[in-house]
DNA sequence: GTGTTTTCTTGAAGTAGTTCAAGTTTTTTG
DNA sequence: CAAAAAACTTGAACTACTTCAAGAAAACAC
C-alpha cells in the first residue's frame, strides 16, 4: 500500500531502491474511520499527512460554534497544517478524514532525516508547494471576484467529483456561505 | 546590491563562492518606479520577482474595472504568479510596484539551470513557499472567521509598517472590503 | 507654489448574503 | 427493517456590507 507513496514521489524525481527503503523505514501507515480526526485544534501538528486512499479535510470551528472547511484532499493530496508544522506551534486547525480512509504520516523528526538523507525530497516539496501556493492564489482570487453562486457552478465544474464524495454543508462552508444558501442555489432559488 | 539576495539566501542554505557567482550571473536587476509594472494580466509571467528594496502587490482587476489587491510585497519577499510561471500560461495578474523599488528577478530557464546546478536552492524554495503557503492558509482562515472590522484591526496590529507605505483603498481590497468601508471603520463610524 | 491628479471621507439607498426555526429526506446503525 | 442520526430544504426577518455621488484633503509635477 505504501507503495503508492513511492510511484507518486516518482512523478517527480528519481530515487534508487535504497532511499526508497529508506523513506518507507521512516513512515507510518494510519487507517482512519470516517469522522475520525488526525489533528484537533490546539494541538501541534507534528505530521505531514499524504492520503493514499480516501478523503479528508481540514477545517476550523469558529466563534459561532459552526464548522468552516479550508481545504480538501483526496487521493495523492497532502494535508497538513504547515504553519502549526513548521513553527511546532499549537494549530487553529482540525484535519478529518470525510471517508475511511488509508494515511501515510510522516514525522518533522524523520521528514528532516529524509530531507538530509535524500536531497530530491527537497526538489519533491517544493514542486508540491508551489502548486499548493498556485491553487491558494487563485483560490482567493476566486473568492474575491466571484459571488456565490459563481463560486458553487465553477467548484462543479472544475471539480465535480467533490460534489459526490463530501456532504454539501462542507462544501458550501469552503466556498464561504451557508448550507441553506447552498440548497437554494441548488434549487434556483436566488 | 544584489548582494543583499545571496545574503538573504545564507539564511536557509549554505553556498560557495562559485555556487553565488553562479546564481548572480543568472539574474536580472531591475529598477522600476512606482505604479510601474512587472506583470500585466494576460501575459505568461516568465520571471520569479524578488524584491530587494521596495514595495509592491499582486493585483487583479474584476469586471467591474475595479482593483483588488491579492498580496503585498516587502524587502526580501519573493512575487510571483506560481501558477503561469509553474504553467506558462497567461496570468490572471498584475504586478505592480508601490513604491520605487529594486527588483532580481530569474527566468524560469535560469532557474531551471540553477536547480539543477545548485540544489541547495530547492531546498530553500521548499522553505520560502512552505512559509507563504502557510500564511495563505492562515489569510484564508482570517478572511471567513473575521468581519471586516477585525480583520482591518488585525492588519493593523500585525504589519503595522504596510499602513504607512500603501495607500488604503489597497489595504482595503486586500483586506476584502470598500475603500468607502475601511474610511468608515477608520472614523469609528461602523 | 499653483494646478492636477490621486486618495480619502461622508451619507443615503440598496442587496447579497445570513440567521433562525421547523420540517423533510437520506444515511447509518444495530 | 426500524430507529436514530445526519444531511438537506424552505421561507421570513435581518444585517454587514456595497454602491453611488459628491466634496475635501493630500500628494505630485512642473
Amino acid at each position: 500500500m505504501p507503495a503508492r507513496l513511492i510511484k507518486h514521489l516518482r512523478k517527480h524525481i528519481q530515487l534508487d531502491e535504497k532511499e526508497e527503503a529508506l523513506i518507507l523505514s521512516k513512515i507510518a501507515l494510519k487507517s482512519v474511520k470516517k469522522k475520525e480526526l488526525l489533528l484537533k485544534a490546539g494541538e501541534v501538528c507534528h505530521h505531514q499527512n499524504f492520503i493514499l486512499k480516501g478523503c479528508a479535510r481540514n477545517y476550523i470551528i469558529n466563534e459561532k460554534g459552526v464548522e468552516q472547511t479550508l481545504q480538501f484532499g483526496i487521493e495523492n493530496w497532502w494535508l497538513t497544517d504547515y504553519m502549526s508544522f513548521s513553527t511546532q506551534k499549537p494549530s487553529h486547525f482540525y484535519i478529518q478524514a470525510i471517508e475511511n480512509s488509508e494515511i501515510v504520516s510522516i514525522s518533522k523528526t524523520n521528514l528532516d532525516e529524509l530531507y538530509a538523507a535524500v536531497p530530491q525530497l527537497e526538489r519533491y516539496f517544493r514542486i508540491v508547494l508551489q502548486k499548493s501556493f498556485a491553487a491558494s492564489q487563485m483560490r482567493i482570487m476566486f473568492l474575491f471576484t466571484m459571488s456565490a453562486e459563481e463560486r458553487y457552478h465553477h467548484f462543479n465544474n472544475v471539480v465535480p467529483e467533490f460534489i459526490q464524495r463530501v456532504p454539501q454543508y462542507m462544501i458550501a462552508s469552503y466556498l464561504d456561505f451557508s448550507a441553506e444558501f447552498m440548497s437554494k442555489i441548488r434549487a434556483g432559488k436566488v
